[in-house]
DNA sequence: AAGTTTTTCCAAAACGTTTACATTAAGAGT
DNA sequence: ACTCTTAATGTAAACGTTTTGGAAAAACTT
């Protein structure tokens, strides 16, 4: 039988009240009886029911997290940083997967709500998310989702990023660069193809963009896209993909076409999911602090909750180069 | 403000105990009544406090996952199974990573328990683990855990799968296949090694196994594993690994030392993991089912909870056989 | 028409906490 | 000796549900 406050009170020979005050170390308990009570709790193995307690006072120290897909090795990692700092900090995370899919954000929302988590995280599909409008509780966006300045976002500069990468692509002596992209709707892609095209213009370099209107960026899309362009006998030296599962399918693209990356196209991905640096991948990519990113924005998220800090609003972290062996130098 | 029965009571003229009658369909509500609550409910938006619920009747509608290293396909792959079939169930999911640490399963088995979980899903990083043993609520093992006829769980034949694999290399003319494994305290490594061995004895062919201690499995072990074997010049012409992601540290291993995958040695993994499928690893493997998996214990711990039903207690897959390129026929 | 059953609803208790308010006891100030 | 504080504890209400035990009203019996 569970154990409740009344049990312990019967036991250290005190009003209920008194037992709780104790446990709470509320200041006006005398320092003997808390002990005594304190030692007596531990002995029973009292364990204060959540749901009492978050019918009385508002809180349930849980937290949402929504995300894309959490099969994709980005999210997991997000995922796990937000465990980690949500675990530390007594939060339990509920696990949400969307399936790219908008609606099932909504509902997800809506679940979370009706459970009354006290805030909630999310990766949206889409830059032109607003769940915060029909809330309540705190929500901290992370790398997808709007910026404006009265939401709490967490993500990468994407298009330094993109910049980084056709720098370098240019730097070895590549002028045609072509862009393979992810959904349309999503900031990710919208920024990082700018990075890209602006680079591209500044060298006096023609885009040449795919970005498919599929609503995930996954290894088929970029598959696709690659095969696309080198059926029409449209084939650049190298190809800056907007993240590395469609990089990876670029690759199988090019190598069943029958030609070889990086020899006859270099690629470049953005991301640095762990497969990237794995021996047989070695993928150049941008790299995304993706673990400090998901302990970042639960950070706010509790700061938020715990009403002590006013945090920054928007957070934009720095990406970094990752060479390895999927880009060449072009010699003349 | 949030709205409770209380304030649909008073906009439908009734008390607060038919309202809660008519919203959960109690059958001595008039129908006219219940409709009318059911609409006023609507109307206002009404969400039941589930605080509240849990404190009256005993059930939360939260399950625990917990995990050994969520960035892990395998585990992301099993977590999408147990999110999904939850989820379309009225269940949610926490999700807790442990980072392969047996401590910190049973610190999370305490907080699951606190916070009122109805049950827990874990796939744990021991055969021996007995976390069953003090707990009042269901517990489903996937995977990894005992197997017992007093507990449930949910798992794929590892000797078989074993057996497959080295069947597989025999048949191909290999005769010095040598085993990399894991964690000795697994039952995955156990069995699968089972199956190895028994399948050369079978054959009359010499055991040759590095089983290292470490308590996870992970590329870096399987790479050193099978660095060690090399530098030793124990060269065999084809390694069977405890899974894919020790499979794929093999490979690095191999290929590092100089050596061609298949050419000079044949590799063939365990679990399929998404990666294993891509262009440039082609890793023939054994399959698991792991999303149906996932929902597979899913399915038993809701009908555990809703006592409808007896499900059954022990529940092992059948794996199969993915062919793809690490491995090659030995030409005498 | 009186009794019986059925339908439909209400009042109140219960779940396990937290907390505002009340009470007591003791010590301090006069 | 008396009020006045202060510290320590108790009492009871509140949180939003579900549920038990009736009760009033309606519908059947005979």
């Amino acid at each position: 039988m569970v154990v409740t406050l009344k049990d312990i009170a019967k036991a250290a020979g005190v009003s209920y009240a008194t037992v709780s005050r104790a446990l709470s170390n509320h200041p006006d308990v005398n320092y003997e009886t808390r002990e005594k009570i304190k030692r007596i709790a531990q002995e029973m193995n009292y364990i204060p029911d959540p749901s009492a307690r978050g019918l009385k006072g508002k809180n349930t120290n849980m937290i949402g997290l929504i995300v894309p897909d959490i099969s994709n090795p980005f999210f997991a990692e997000l995922a796990l940083g937000v465990e980690s700092f949500a675990n530390e900090n007594g939060y339990c995370i509920f696990l949400c997967n969307t399936n790219w899919d908008y609606e099932r954000e909504k509902t997800y929302i809506n679940i979370l709500n009706a459970k009354r988590v006290d805030g909630i995280i999310i990766s949206s599909v889409m830059e032109m998310a607003d769940h915060h409008r029909n809330l309540s509780i705190p929500i901290v966006y992370i790398t997808e989702g709007p910026k404006h300045d009265d939401i709490y976002y967490v993500g990468i500069d994407n298009k330094m990023g993109a910049i980084m990468s056709v720098e370098y692509l240019v730097k070895f002596g590549h002028t045609n660069i072509a862009y393979i992209g992810g959904s349309e709707k999503t900031s990710t892609n919208k920024e990082r193809f700018e990075g890209y095209k602006e680079t591209m213009q500044k060298h006096n370099l023609t885009v040449n963009a795919n970005i498919h209107t599929f609503n995930s960026f996954s290894q088929k899309s970029g598959y696709k896209a690659a095969m696309e362009m080198l059926i029409n006998k449209d084939i650049p030296t190298a190809i800056f993909a907007v993240n590395d599962i469609v990089a990876l399918g670029v690759i199988q693209a090019i190598e069943e076409f029958g030609l070889d990356v990086p020899k006859d196209v270099s690629v470049i991905g953005f991301d640095d999911i762990s497969f990237s640096s794995m021996h047989r991948i070695k993928l150049t990519t941008i790299r995304q602090p993706k673990f400090e990113m998901g302990r970042k924005c639960t950070e706010i998220l509790i700061k938020l909750l715990k009403k002590q800090d006013v945090p920054e609003k928007i957070n934009i972290l720095k990406p970094n180069l990752a060479i390895r062996n999927t880009c060449r130098a072009l010699k003349e």
